[in-house]
DNA sequence: CATGAATGAGTCTTCATTCAT
DNA sequence: AATGAATGAAGACTCATTCAT
């Protein structure tokens, strides 16, 4: 064996297939399960994969998770393509708050999938993949950080944190309570916040 | 075994020394560590009681994890004597935001205590564990509640999720990013808002 | 769980029954078997211990090879108790030979435990087991070495390496070859040897 | 598949180069690492050969070991054209501990080769493959004989398997002591043994 | 009440071997 | 002949839970 197969070529297409339906159920099943409680085993059955063959694909469990992080990675491209279909940035902020809410019934019952992975990761040994999941939500930020500054905020990194720190929260009481209207709320606050930023005397970091 | 020694008396005092000493350190490792890294054996040891000797306090891990819940429902009674020191319900929030910033190293390094402990329950089978934390989490958003009402605000318990979730999103982003100013910003922020609250024209939920 | 019963006092006898029970499982299977081809189950069956149980009193499989290697260590103890049986260190060096042919059956159809341990442990990653064998072997130079000295040897180490490599080489022959007769021939060489060495002009090492 | 090409023809040039090269990367490997310690996975990897490639050349593990072994038989070619060179049987005998000082620091590093496989492959059930290592140790005896019979010994094969046995014990100690000096020392005190042997008198076998 | 010891199901991981193309 | 992929049987190790004393 030379080399695990990271990035498939088309040359092995059947294989590619494999190995994404791995990280699908295993993207799907940690979401829903958390890290812990997924076992090898349970994924390698999601994915229709015998379980000894889950080992060609990732050398480890710690593996196959950072391929999970990576393929949430791999969303900000259709975010972004989803984001540049408006020209205001308001309106791509708007577009990415509508996103959350989507989500809101899978969020309210398991929770914010980036959020809890970075949470569930963090208490994990191995350090590279503890980092990669803070890396995605840091990357969540920046594509905030990118719409604020386009609209000549005054501190774009600070209004993406709270943007996200803000979704984050929401998705987790929601999740805590059970109640999906809590993310339904925050969405609309959100987006009357954004709306109300042309006008710098709104702006609560003022 | 007769039944377990939930309300210990005076009778049994080292036993409930002991009890105590258990939640506390489950309480403490499991914050560190996370639910499912936490071994029996190892709160059973950083505690200093035998592991065999656990199950005469605890009927199972379970248990043990829902009296660290019940624990970290006993600090409202602690939180509502510091806030009750101050007069104002506005000085009575910020009072509360400035308990998060005091554990803000703990908190960057591993995450929101009660919002983790959520967060883990959640993805465990066992329901009335799971329930705990999140009525916990509730009880934060009650007591930010009743200082909105007592300040006259429109909509008390929108406020309160407002102000809690803040808080949450700015712990997990804190503490993914291995950033406590995250934590530090947010809560000036959140103070400001406070601060701001006597006019209700600048309520963000307005 | 305090610390492992790595030495058992009196108080839990039967634990310490287990655990030497293991340990001669462990030495027996693993001379006969090998390192690698030795498995926990089979080491465990043959003490009659649950496998589960093995780990309450060794945490790894390397932590049960070491308490082998401490094992064959003390024989030691036995060995100088039956050296010291003679006054001339010649006779004991002798005795030394003698025990050597008293196990030839086994070597000849095993090799030398300790050899064979030495060669096997080094293979493996774990440098502080795989030191562990070799410090036994050392030792057993150290034995013949003292015997040496006593009888004014010119190079007492030099001469206990020289008697110790003619017996593994010996050991590993007669094995490799399914003859025990090389064991008995080699030591009555080395016992000749011995016995011409108060002739200092016979020295081989001269 | 119809045979394996034991003995490739011209026509597959190709074909015998890689078997060479799994042989050679197998000789290393094991030498290094271990028989149960070198998987046919890192051996091809060494060897550039594709994983599922290695079973056209050798139906199984041990025949690969068995090609091994067989190797090393070749090596006696090698061994007898440079002993060859001499005239005198007893320069030949110094001149084969010569080759033994050669590889002396990979002795200290990973023992004798021939000797630890045979420790090694005695372990394995297989009988064909565990035998074939003795096999050629005997071999190795049957060269130095044939020298001390030239010399007119009176006991050659006792002679033979002493000059061997104290190679493989000077190899297993001074691997499992990490001293190379040890090698060094017995090579000078087997060819001074040499060196004395027209002199009946002082031949320690008496 | 206390506790050292036991238990057994479950988890990750490795690897020789086979198969389809 | 060649090879990427598959397979399944182990093996080491963990841990919540129970038991005997």
């Amino acid at each position: 064996m030379t080399e695990s197969p990271s990035s498939p070529t088309p040359a092995n297409r059947k294989g590619a297939q494999k190995r994404a339906r791995l990280v699908a159920a295993a993207r799907r099943t940690v979401h829903e399960h958390g890290v812990e409680q997924s076992s090898l085993a349970e994924i390698a059955e999601a994915a229709d994969v015998p379980l000894g063959n889950v080992y060609y694909y990732f050398k480890t469990k710690d593996d196959l998770l950072r391929a999970v992080v990576e393929n949430y990675d791999g969303d900000y491209d259709r975010l972004r393509a989803v984001l540049g279909r408006h020209e205001d940035p308001r309106e791509r902020l708007k577009a990415l708050i509508a996103t959350w809410l989507m989500a809101k019934e899978r969020i309210a019952m398991y929770g914010c999938p980036i959020g809890s992975l970075c949470s569930e990761l963090s208490k994990r040994d191995r350090d590279a993949t503890s980092e990669a999941a803070g890396i995605v939500l840091g990357k969540l930020v920046t594509v905030a950080e990118e719409q604020f500054a386009a609209l000549g905020s005054v501190d774009p990194h600070g209004n993406a944190v709270t943007l996200v720190a803000a979704y984050e929260g929401a998705a987790l009481l929601s999740h805590a309570l059970h109640d999906p209207q809590i993310l339904v709320d925050h969405a609309a606050r959100l987006t009357r916040w954004v709306d109300s930023l042309d006008d710098p005397a709104l702006d609560p970091r003022g």
